[in-house]
DNA sequence: AATGAATGAGTGTTCATTCAT
DNA sequence: CATGAATGAACACTCATTCAT
């Protein structure tokens, strides 16, 4: 199955929200069913079973992810503006995936549930290879360091991202973010700025 | 209540175990009495319920955790040294505390629980006066950057660290990093070292 | 409706089997439209509810079975002869209809369904009533007994068969019968002709 | 697990009813707590699921059907007598667990569930090894026929029995007995003694 | 004439918790 | 002080059946 009907993209985004929420465990088929105003054998008539309907919201946006980040290194701009759009679009897609990033960082940590991650790898791989390829093409030009542990930068602008995040009361509280609006503001403005400085502060060769 | 026997702290440490593992829900208080070798019936007796049950672990945790970073600041070195100490200090405590900062993180973020977490935003917060003194130190001797957004570091030294965790099968294969000793080994040599340098980098004035 | 199209009869042998193999509860009207390659509601459009499915099953094959064994007791033979082709005959017939009379010797000891099985009492009645007179017959020639229980004798007839066809791993094991060939073969010579002597020990006077 | 509480064995026996009445698959755990009188989550905290519940049921009938038939084969009698005290205790055995052997009959015939029933097979293996001794011992004595299969006479045995109760309500009319004791009684006055005679005209060489 | 979508009732089982002892 | 027994509520899931098309 590749196509879900209106019904069935109803029920993935009423879960999504919801496992985001409370998690996997901590949502219920019946709280689906009643959020999502549909009968409560729904969820195993179209999916047949809970389990396999995280599955399928996996694949769902998955497939949706799968827009690389490829192409910001095929771009006739320098190494610089290509991290820049890398960080940026990076950034973007998450913000735009968070409840799905949200409740895969917890399904992923917590290695109970067997799901099929491969084509989620796949994405990760690809875009560290794409990270590494414009890194490369930095170095090369001497305007990047070349003691870089390239892995590791992932880890930064998606912890970074996710770190505050998941604290977002926290942050709300300490950085004076009345609202849903100011909240989401300060994370397209400032926070996305404090990690493109991180990342460009880590590559770039002093002097420069 | 304050003090916890020895029962009590046995109890609470097989719990952290495997929420960390499980998650809060997908660990029946049947789970924890089995492996814990105790009478299903204690946990409720002696925490009253599951959920406070967690909020006692938070509790006996957090008493660990207010041995403060604050001494950092008071050392006669450079500044550029207290934030290396201050880095080194926060990994090493957010390492040892894994399985609880592993529950946390994912308690916190889905707010299902109104876990009393005052005592642990007193200590972030603390940290973070004790970060932000340290900081202002550099930048009037004009070591450091002057625009810097000092909650935003926080986020990147945890949030690094984290994500890195949490995706540990992902990096394991990566990285080639067979056992759980290379695992550990790179988390205190590599890691550490990676949000030094980013924190580092972040900070300090170029020509220095 | 006394006729069924060949959809109608296709469904009602696949549940015969079904119902033969799991029994009547066991088997799920899912299975069934699965097992027969139909729509599911074909079921309940064709017979109207899975209850009245088993019912029309029934009367198909009771339909089936009013050939009845009564000319035997017309042929100009001996009573003994009669006798041996009565149970040669009824051993046949009940042998061809193995899954229909494991579905109602279930159906019928636990009387949940409130199935009409007159027409299949009628059958069983003629069926003594042919017996009768054949018995009735030999004792006036004198060649059989007189004190017989005329009625008990299908019991032993229809319940050494199924008694042992209801065991038949369990003699499978014990008379080293290791194919389904070995099984059916003796079920038509030993246990046919065990049979066969039961009744006639019961039935012929001592002499002859 | 092998003794069993006042609770327990209550349970044991409202199952034992309700399955021998209508099926495993036709009595719930709701029926049987309601019939019990219980809650519903004794079942599976007794007995730790419904399957179990069966098997224990079964352990604990055939604990009791473990008392042999042994015996008989070593009392100072003649093998005439010893093959009708055998049959006649088979016979009261099978009638006292009539229930059980109903349920067993059903759901040895459908091989859905694996029960174990190891046990049961070797009470049955221990009882054809009696019943062999005691006839060609009659053999020895020139008593009985030579040719007798003697695995096929269990099947007459139990078979005449079990088709006979299968079968109650088309008996009780035909043969008016209109009480449920009228019922036993003819099991065991007329329907035994026919058994007995069964057997008897099987074995005895004419002219004894 | 036939079916895919949908449903409410029911299934067995597990849950955290309570309570008498 | 500690626990085994017991429970009602909730769980995910399957059931036979209905109905619009």
């Amino acid at each position: 199955m590749t196509d879900f009907n209106d019904k069935q993209i109803h029920i993935l985004q009423v879960a999504e929200t919801l496992f985001a929420e409370h998690g996997f465990d901590g949502t219920s088929i019946r709280t689906i069913s009643k959020e999502a105003k549909i009968n409560i054998a729904m969820v195993s008539y179209y999916f047949g079973s809970k389990e396999k309907l995280l599955e399928r919201l996996i694949f769902f946006r998955t497939n949706d992810l799968k827009l690389q980040l490829k192409n910001v290194s095929k771009t006739e701009v320098s190494p610089l503006e290509k991290i820049e759009n890398f960080v940026d679009l990076y950034i973007n897609k998450i913000d735009a995936n968070r409840n799905l990033y949200q409740i895969l960082h917890y399904e992923v940590s917590s290695q109970k549930r067997k799901i099929d991650l491969k084509a989620f790898t796949e994405i990760k791989k690809s875009n560290l290879e794409t990270l590494k390829s414009i890194i490369e093409e930095g170095q090369n030009q001497n305007i990047f360091k070349k003691n870089i542990v390239i892995p590791l930068l992932t880890p930064t602008i998606l912890g970074t991202y996710f770190h505050f995040h998941s604290n977002k009361s926290y942050f709300k509280e300490i950085l004076n973010l009345k609202t849903e609006i100011d909240y989401n503001n300060y994370i397209k403005t400032e926070l996305s700025t404090h990690i493109q400085q991180t990342i460009k502060s880590l590559l770039l060769n002093e002097g420069h």
